[in-house]
DNA sequence: GCCAACGTTGGC
DNA sequence: GCCAACGTTGGC
C-alpha cells in the first residue's frame, strides 16, 4: 500500500465538502498535469490512503485523510463541454486524462504548512520543496508514519 | 496582488 | 528538437 498527498483547492472541494458528499466519495476530476494523471493512473492502488491538502487559500495545510477507493478510469469532465475542464481533443476511445476515486476517512486537526516546514523529518516531502506546483505527489512510509504521531499528539 | 517556478505551446 | 513566450500554480 501506498501514501498520497492530494491538494485542493478549498473553494472548488474542501475535505468537508468531501465528508458531505452522499456515501463521502469523489470523483478526484480534473487534474491536467501529466505527472499527476501518471500516479493516479499507474500507480495508486485501491485502498491507499492519502493526506488531504487545502492549497490556495488562506491557511494550507493538511487538513484530512481520504481513501482510494476506485481503480483509474477515464475522468468524466474531459467529455463535458460545460465543463472548464473539457478537453476537445480526447475522446472517449482514447481518454487523455484519468483519475481515481477518493473515499473520506477523517478531519486531522490542521497542520499548517509552517510547522511541517520545522521537522527535519519531513524535509524531502514534495509538497515543501521550492517551486512544487504538483498536485499530487508520493508519501514516503517514514513520512506518513511520521505524521500519524504528528495526529496522535495534538 | 505579487512573483518565482514550472509546464505547455508553437514557430523555426 | 530547440527555446522564447505564455499561462498557471500557489505560497507569501
Amino acid at each position: 500500500m501506498s501514501f498520497w498527498l492530494i491538494k485542493s483547492e478549498p473553494s472548488e472541494i474542501s475535505i468537508d465538502d468531501v465528508a458531505n458528499y452522499s456515501n463521502k466519495r469523489v470523483e478526484w476530476f480534473g487534474i491536467r498535469n501529466y505527472q499527476a494523471r501518471n500516479f493516479m493512473r499507474d500507480k495508486m492502488q485501491l485502498g491507499d490512503l492519502a493526506l488531504f491538502w487545502h492549497s490556495s487559500c488562506k491557511n494550507p495545510g493538511i487538513y484530512g485523510i481520504v481513501s482510494i477507493v476506485s481503480g483509474a478510469h477515464p475522468d468524466s469532465m474531459q467529455f463535458n463541454p460545460d465543463s472548464k475542464y473539457f478537453d476537445p481533443k480526447s475522446t472517449e476511445e482514447k481518454p487523455i486524462w484519468w483519475c481515481v476515486d477518493v473515499e473520506f476517512q477523517q478531519k486531522i486537526p490542521y497542520i499548517s504548512i509552517q510547522e511541517l516546514r520545522n521537522y527535519p523529518e519531513l524535509t524531502e516531502m514534495k509538497v515543501l520543496q521550492k517551486g512544487n506546483r504538483l498536485s499530487i505527489t508520493p508519501i514516503s512510509n517514514d513520512e506518513w508514519s511520521f505524521i500519524q504521531h504528528l495526529i496522535a499528539g495534538k
